[in-house]
DNA sequence: ACAGAGGGTAGAACGTGTTTCAATTCTACA
DNA sequence: TGTAGAATTGAAACACGTTCTACCCTCTGT
């Protein structure tokens, strides 16, 4: 197994290695954002990328695998744009309201886009955990943050934690029902407001 | 558009196309408990239900209606083996506890099986709004009669019925960790325990 | 200089979900 | 009973994720 993986993924290899990873990456957000998860066609992305379909194969073991990790470095760089500001808002519910709302209006700015990378993320198995629990880490990390209202990484109290945990299951829940259709892009906001008041008082 | 769809479903047409939707859905749940989302196939569930491949897509239009389909059965089944017994508990706390507890046992029985069902659930897009919203409200209704402790239907607030909805969230969002073994059985069951105390206090 | 190794390439091949179609059987109704 | 239309069948074909094969570069250590 020498397939680059998990936290130093995109960092490992010669630079033609991470310029290959990049492009696969750049390909696969851009064929999602027009098409979405149906676009995503593993030869399609390969010759966008300029690579042989082996080779994709070899930096990302599944479509599952390459969406998932394309949904990590979509956080991860709106983690990096944001992670010395201060959140504003002057108690948690507004402040975790104001991270949620406006990562959710981010993502609904490219609904397909979305669409390919969450419906990745609930499909995945335990082929992919690495990678899924990189993404839940980033997502917990970003509500705490939001809840203390501090930059730093204070530590959470047990209580604290669970109700970050549960705030990102019902944010992942809403998330699904809007990309299924089931649910209007005001009807997230709603159900993650309803529930973070349930939670925070 | 012939096809059968929705709430009456298992109770339309004749009787020999309700014995062929049996005959499909108990060879779906057969082949899903002995090997799981992916021994699901479609020209084997055919052959084992002895129809031709053609007719099951003509009855479920994708192998994920058909999953999903399966699972609605299940949890219908379920539903009407309880429908009428008053939940235990005394507290609200303690009658979710018993019912979530129970089904998620129920389904930790039949790892495979849940597996097949649960990620189908969550792969479902948008042509299978129907028969997720029926899964949904069953789901929903299971719960609130739990909250309220009586097997009618007593008119939740606005206040219980978002508490309800958060509540299956994160459920489901536990099931679906579980089933991706990045969770254990017993997390599930704390997970929810953690959320439903955060929320019903 | 050279052999070997590892990554890259092109393209065929395989498996399974889905579609299609001609032929047959069933069902409802005049 | 006869017949039109719907449902079912069997089999082939298609699409796309994934795997495999044969070959080519480019390094690296001797």
């Amino acid at each position: 197994m020498t397939t680059t993986t998990g936290t130093e993924a995109s960092s490992a290899g010669s630079a033609a290695q991470r310029e290959r990873r990049k492009r696969i990456l750049d390909a696969t957000i851009a064929l999602a954002s027009e098409g979405g998860f149906d676009a995503v066609q593993m030869r399609t992305v390969a010759d966008d990328a300029e690579v042989a379909l082996g080779t994709l194969y070899r930096y990302f073991p599944s479509k599952i695998h390459l969406l998932v990790s394309a949904l990590d470095r979509e956080f991860e760089r709106a983690e990096r744009r944001t992670a010395e500001l201060a959140v504003p808002g002057d108690t948690p519910h507004e402040r975790v309201m104001f991270i949620l709302g406006r990562t959710t209006a981010a993502l609904q700015k490219s609904p397909l886009l979305t669409e390919a990378m969450v419906r990745a993320f609930m499909f995945a198995d335990a082929s992919v955990a690495g990678e899924i629990h990189q993404v839940g880490t980033r997502l917990i990390t970003m509500i705490s943050r939001a809840m203390t209202g501090s930059p730093y990484h204070s530590q959470a109290t047990e209580e604290e934690a669970a109700i970050v945990r549960v705030i990102s299951d019902v944010w992942l829940a809403a998330l699904v029902g809007w990309v299924t259709g089931r649910t209007t892009a005001e009807d997230v906001e709603k159900q993650i407001d309803v529930a973070v008041r349930l939670l925070l008082r």
